[in-house]
DNA sequence: CGATCCAACCAAAGCGGTTTGAATGTAAGC
DNA sequence: GCTTACATTCAAACCGCTTTGGTTGGATCG
C-alpha cells in the first residue's frame, strides 16, 4: 500500500493525507483522524526511500568501525553501540554501521558523504590528531566524536574524565601506601589511554614519586595481556606492590596472575581497574571484585546519540561537549600496601 | 554533483551517462571512458537514496538484535558483526542494525518491511519455534538465521555443530577418568545451548552415567556466572571433577574459582570451555590455557553475510545451509580425574 | 536504390513520497 | 449584498536516479 493507494481509498489527494500524516496544521480533525485511521487499517508505512529522497533526510547515523592494526573489535563497543541503538530506534533513525580496515577508513567517510546515505557520522576511537576531524569538516558533514583528540579544535563531543579518573585512583593506592605502581594501559595512540597515563604520572608526580617507565605498559586490551605483563612483573625483581588496569578483561588477566604466583589480590597486590560496566563482565558480589573506576559506556552510547540527534535537528547548536566523571567504586582488590620484607 | 549536472558538463544525455556508469552494453566505448573520467574528476557518486528508490534495492541488510531479558548485549556479537560488516562493505551493502527489547522486536521487522528499507535481515539468536521465522516468511523479506530453531522448517541457516562439539567435548572429559561433570551452559531457550546441553547428555548417557541434574546450570554467560557457580559447587558436598563451559567467559569464572578454592586446574579439576575465538579474549599461550571446542565467530558472521548476499542476487537458491564442525583445541586447563581421596 | 539492421543516443515516464502555489467554499466584516 | 479572510483541499512540480520505448544516421543487403 502505498501514497496514492491510500489517498484513493480515502478520497483524497496523496497530498491531504501525506500532511495529515505529518501533523500540518492546516488539514481537519475529523480528516486527520479518519486518515490515520485508514492508515492503521491498510497498515500503511511511507517508503522511507521515496521519504528520505523527498526529503533529503537520510534518517540514519554511521557509525564507521575501524579494525585496528592487529584486526581487532573492541567489545566495550558491543555495549556502546546498544545504548546508541536503543536512542536511535525511538527517534525514528537508522544505524548505519561500517566496519573497515583503518586504511579504508577515510574512504568510507568519503562515500558515506557523497551518497548521501547518513545524516551524520559518530567518530570512534580519537587518535592525536585525528585526520577524520577536518575531513569531515570539510565535507560538511555533521559528526560528534566518542571520546577527544589532543588537539584543541572545536567539536562536539562526550567523554569520560580518564585523566581525573585515574589521577584519582593512583592517588587511592598511594594513599594505602603503595609506591610502586604498574599501568596496564591501551594502546598509547587512543586517547584515552593517553589521558589515563597522565592522570597516573600527574598522581606520582605530586608525591613526588620518581616513575620507573618499566612500570607502564601499553598494548590491546585482552585477558592474556593482563595475565602475562602481571606474570612477569611478578616473578621479576621489584614487583610492584598495586597495578592499574584499563579494562576489567585485563583486570580478569591481572587476577589470574596473581593467583597462580599463589598470592591474594587486595591483600599482597592491589587492582584497580577501569570499568565500563558492560553487561557481559559484571564486576559485582557482595562487594564487588575490583575497586574500579566506573562508567557505563552504554549509558555514554545513549547519552552521544541523544546529543547527536539534537544537534542535527537543530535543537540545540553545536558545538556540544560532556564530560563524565567516572564513579570510584570501592572493590576487594584493594587494601594496604604489603610492608617490605623484613 | 548530481547526474543531471554531470551530463550536461559532457553534452550527453542522463540516460547514456548512467548507462555509461552503469555497464550497460550500448553506450561507445570511447564515450563510457570519456563519462567515467568526468565522474572521477567531478567527484560524483550517485545519490544513494535516489538510486534504491529508482531500483527498488535498498542495497542493505538488516540486523535487529534482541535485547535478552536482562537488557544483555552478547559481545560475541561485536565480532560476528565485525565478520559480516566487512563482507558487506566489500559487495557495496550496509549494515543496518536494529537494537531493541524482545518485546519490540516483531515491530521492528514490520517496520522495516513496510518500509523497504532492507534487502533482508539477518535473525540471532533462534528460539525454540521463533515467530520470526513464518513472521518473515509471510511478509516475503528475506533472511537467513545464525543458528537454527527446534523445528524442522526449511529456512537458509549457518550454523556450527554444537551438540558434537560439546558430546565430543564431554566424551573427552570420560575418557580422562571424569564422572562427575557439570555444565555450565547459557540459556536453555537459546537453541546452541539447548544442543550443547544434548551433546553433553548423548556422552553421558553413551557411557551409561546416570547425569545429575544439580549439575546442569543456565544463565547468561557472564564471568560472575561462572565463578559463583563453581565456588559453590567447589565447595559443596561431592562437588565435580571436571566442568564444561559455554563460554570463554564463563570459563575465566570457572578458573578464578578454582584458583581461589586452593586447587589447581588441569590437576585438581578439568575445564573444557566453547571458545568463540574473538579478538579480545584470545585462547593463548605456548599451549593455551583452555581446552576449547573453538569455531571463530567472525568467520561465520563473514560466510553468513557472503551466502545472504548470494542468496538476496539470486546467484544461488535456497534455503542454504551450512554447518560447521568445530576444532578441539588441547589446552592446560584439562587432565586426567583425580584419584577419589582415600 | 529502397528496405533492413544496428550501433549509439535520447526524451520521458516512472519510483513514492514532500512541498509549493492555487483553488474552493464558507463564515465574518462592512 | 459584496468583500475579505480563513480553513481545507488539491494539482503539479520536484527529489535524483533507472528504464522503457523510441529516434537517428550510417552500414549492409537483396
Amino acid at each position: 500500500m502505498n501514497l496514492k493507494e491510500l489517498s484513493d481509498v480515502l478520497g483524497l489527494s496523496p497530498t491531504t493525507v501525506s500532511r495529515a500524516l505529518n501533523g500540518y496544521p492546516e488539514v481537519n480533525a475529523e480528516t486527520r483522524r479518519r486518515v490515520i485511521e485508514a492508515a492503521a487499517t491498510y497498515g500503511y508505512v511511507p517508503n522511507s526511500m521515496a521519504k528520505r529522497l523527498a526529503t533529503g533526510r537520510a534518517m540514519a547515523i554511521g557509525h564507521v568501525v575501524p579494525l585496528n592494526e592487529h584486526d581487532m573489535i573492541n567489545p566495550i563497543f558491543a555495549d556502546f553501540i546498544a545504548g546508541a541503538g536503543e536512542v536511535y530506534s525511538k527517534a525514528g533513525y537508522n544505524m548505519l554501521l561500517s566496519i573497515v580496515p583503518e586504511t579504508a577508513e577515510e574512504e568510507s567517510y568519503r562515500a558515506m558523504v557523497a551518497a548521501n546515505s547518513v545524516d551524520g557520522v559518530v567518530v570512534h576511537g580519537p587518535r592525536k590528531d585525528d585526520h577524520r576531524i577536518p575531513l569531515l569538516r570539510q565535507l560538511g558533514m555533521p559528526f560528534i566524536v566518542h571520546g577527544r583528540t589532543q588537539s584543541s579544535e572545536e567539536y562536539s563531543w562526550l567523554d569520560i574524565n580518564n585523566r581525573r579518573s585515574f589521577s584519582r585512583a593512583t592517588k587511592y593506592l598511594l594513599e594505602l601506601g603503595h609506591r610502586r605502581i604498574a599501568l596496564l594501559n591501551g594502546l598509547d595512540a587512543m586517547q584515552f589511554a593517553r589521558r589515563r597515563r597522565l592522570g597516573y604520572q600527574d598522581a606520582l608526580t605530586q608525591a613526588g614519586i620518581t616513575q620507573d617507565p618499566d612500570l607502564i605498559f601499553s598494548a590491546d586490551m585482552t585477558e592474556p595481556y593482563g595475565y602475562h605483563t602481571t606474570k612477569a612483573l611478578l616473578t621479576g625483581p621489584n614487583p610492584p606492590t598495586a597495578l592499574l588496569s584499563s579494562s576489567l578483561i585485563v583486570a580478569l588477566g591481572i587476577s589470574r596472575a596473581i593467583s597462580e604466583c599463589g598470592l591474594t589480590m587486595g591483600r599482597d597486590v592491589s587492582v584497580i581497574t577501569h570499568d565500563d560496566a558492560t553487561s557481559f563482565l559484571p564486576n559485582y558480589g557482595q562487594v564487588p571484585l575490583f575497586t574500579s573506576t566506573t562508567s557505563s559506556v552504554r549509558a555514554a552510547g545513549g547519552r552521544l546519540a541523544e546529543l547527536f540527534i539534537d544537534l542535527i535537528e537543530h535543537r540545540i547548536d553545536g558545538p556540544v561537549t560532556e564530560l563524565w566523571e567516572t564513579e570510584m567504586v570501592l572493590g576487594t582488590s584493594t587494601g594496604p600496601a604489603p610492608r617490605p620484607q623484613p
